[in-house]
DNA sequence: GGCTGTGAACTTATTCACAGCT
DNA sequence: AGCTGTGAATAAGTTCACAGCC
């Protein structure tokens, strides 16, 4: 298999929300022009996106929605049970637990944090544990991946225990950058980064220009 | 100005996110080769990010850290006072809401919401409004930039609202796609994309490899 | 000599045109 | 005829080598 644009991953992630709404409303046949319209980018790039992973259309017909949705889903993963930890049950910790209750494709095994106001709380469908129990943890409840909600300052030291307890993978929602580590994938997610694009704005021309002249 | 790689902007945030740092420790002097390691990327990749915008270097000796510090403060927007509403005060609105308190760069003027349970509540530095308000806020207080926490099935709606009310730019951080609209520009944060990333796991030929053949 | 700044080479990603099925 | 699937063309982004200045 040739190598997969990132973004690629990202738009098939757009497809499949798209596919689960057309699937809600009872919908079978959609078109690459369909999806491209719901994903905001070209048909071509549609086309493209899923020829990256083999052929899931009929020419001169379009897409089966069931199908492809399902295939798609598949691709992403989702016929997989992940194990997931979150470190880390500040706010945004506690709307990612949220999240994932109900979840049909992610299982959330457990929550930590050092705060003694937080320890023994309900954040989604666990209970909120010490740290320090991390590596038993993992390593019990043969945990795959760790989303990582810690202060920035601390990301790495948690990284570096978690890698230490045999961790599989990490989803960076700190704002830290993470030094690899060997055997671990690292995945920077950076909710900050989210708010980092409002440079974005500022470099756009047209703000630029009405800003800086 | 030839146009800026949309990651090189997402760059610049860890570089001055290093800098801010290194000013705090009384540092003085760095070098492409020192930003690099504490943004993950390459001498190269610096040099050429920053030369996008000019040059703020010293040939044979390197960058003065609180000149280069500036420099990318301002490139970034830093030196303007955006302002600022979120949309949306559940728990990801929320996290935001403290994240601007005490900020140099961004004046949270407002937050909405409708539920009628979180109306009057204090969320960060401002009292949550009714979004029957949010026209009349966004013209009185000269608001720049709308962050979009709804749920992503009334994000459309609302960030029609928000272009008839004159906004000049939506961070989008809801899992929709939005629909763009004359005048007004749209950056995507979603935090949930964040969440897409456990794709990339899947994805990763190492991981591919071990639970697939 | 050392480290920045930048044009040129290379690599990756997107766009396109059209061949291939139904 | 219609819409997918894909190789080829184009564009974008990254890496590199070295010229330029301290």
């Amino acid at each position: 298999m040739s190598k997969i644009p990132d973004a690629t991953i990202t738009r098939l992630v757009h497809y499949l929300r798209a596919l689960e709404q057309m699937e809600a409303e009872g919908k079978v046949r959609t078109s690459s022009e369909e999806l491209a319209a719901a994903a905001a980018v070209t048909a071509f790039q549609v086309r493209k996106d899923l020829a990256y992973f083999g052929s899931y259309g009929t020419r001169g017909v379009g897409y089966t929605v069931p199908v492809l949705r399902r295939e798609l889903a598949q691709i992403l993963g989702m016929g997989r049970d992940w194990r997931l930890i979150i470190v880390g049950m500040g706010r945004l910790g506690q709307a990612l637990a949220d999240y994932f209750v109900g979840s049909q494709i992610y299982s959330l095994v457990a929550g930590f944090d050092v705060d003694p106001d937080k320890l023994g709380k309900k954040a989604g469908q666990v209970t909120v544990q010490h740290v320090s129990e991390l590596a038993k943890v993992v390593a019990e409840k043969h945990v795959d991946v760790a989303i990582l909600t810690v202060p920035g300052d601390v990301a790495q030291e948690v990284a570096e225990a978690l890698a230490a307890a045999g961790i599989k993978g990490i989803l960076n929602f700190t704002p830290a950058v993470l030094k690899k580590h060997h055997g671990v994938t690292v995945e920077n997610a950076d909710f900050m980064a989210g708010l980092s694009r409002l440079g974005f704005f500022m470099i756009n021309p047209r703000w630029r220009e009405e800003m800086m002249g």
